[in-house]
DNA sequence: CATGATTTTGCATATTTATACATCATAGAG
DNA sequence: CTCTATGATGTATAAATATGCAAAATCATG
């Protein structure tokens, strides 16, 4: 048996995330049905520990319907995330980006959102005020990573606005 | 920190986003708790009315801890930096902004441009994750300062000019 | 004032979400 | 391969939140 292709828990996430940034998601109950129908059978309880994790949060939309949606503020400027991507090295098992001043938190965050959802093979990011540090799950993985974060933060910039 | 008080319903929520601000809100029950503590009694029913027509939302810190906290509502969809600032306050020689959380350092930045170049009257500012002091010059400059900044990042555009 | 309309609130309850605990799956060590 | 540790998940349930409805309060108007 071959092993599976993509890791189920980071597959689920990344459907997660992008039926929030469609707007779709209502309730857990909700997400439980929307996940079966993308092939994911699980229960409430398990959409509720996936939204925490993801840092989605529910609240009322401009017409009164509940919806969840992300807390951090990437999506405020998804549309220029790019602009926030100044270079991005890497090294060893390490790949480093470097922002403009103060920029480094909110584009970390959008990464941090790439890695929960296995669409980045990094363990975590941490960034100080104008770089981010993004480690790699191989100990050589850094170069690869780097290419990664590049092209995963070009991707977000057609990113559906929050409505 | 002061705020007009009409009547008392505004009141009431006036407070409510105070305690949101100070970050003291874990659950309803909570809030019930502290607006009773400020002389208000309700019951959960009202809290919860009051929360969404604030537009609060629960999720968990970094700690894990669950605290009610604000989210920009419908700006979320232009790449102005307005939609970085939740709110600004004052007192004595400090003005205090609000940001989404991470958001902080990256309008600070922007902010520190506008002091360096003596368009606000400031002598530095310091960030957080989600809040941003900003000292006046004068020692009762905060409400005056409040206003500058206020002004200042409306009237700054888009945030492609941070780099 | 009186009165009808509108808003706010509490009560009771339905709906929704979080979590303790048991189980199952998986990876790594030996 | 077996054992152990760690993490993911479901089940059952507790906890928390939302809301229909009726009552009270507030407001507008003659």
């Amino acid at each position: 048996m071959s092993k599976l292709a993509i890791d189920n828990l980071s597959a689920r996430r990344a459907l997660i995330i992008e039926l929030i940034e469609d707007g779709l998601i209502h309730s857990q109950t909700d997400l439980v049905k929307y996940l079966a129908k993308g092939g994911y059978k699980v229960t409430q309880a398990t959409a509720s520990r996936d939204l925490e994790e993801l840092g989605a949060v529910r609240g009322k939309d401009s017409n009164g319907v509940f919806r969840y949606q992300f807390i951090s503020p990437a999506e405020v400027v998804s549309n220029n995330l790019t602009n926030l991507l100044i270079s991005i090295d890497s090294s060893a098992n390490l790949a480093v980006a470097k922002t403009p001043p103060g920029a480094a938190q909110l584009l970390a965050a959008h990464i941090d959102r790439g890695i929960k959802a296995g669409k980045l093979a990094g363990i975590g990011c941490i960034a100080g005020d104008d770089t981010i540090m993004i480690i790699s799950k191989s100990p050589s993985g850094g170069a690869a990573l780097a290419k990664a974060v590049d092209r995963f933060i070009s991707d977000s910039g057609s990113m559906k606005r929050v409505k």
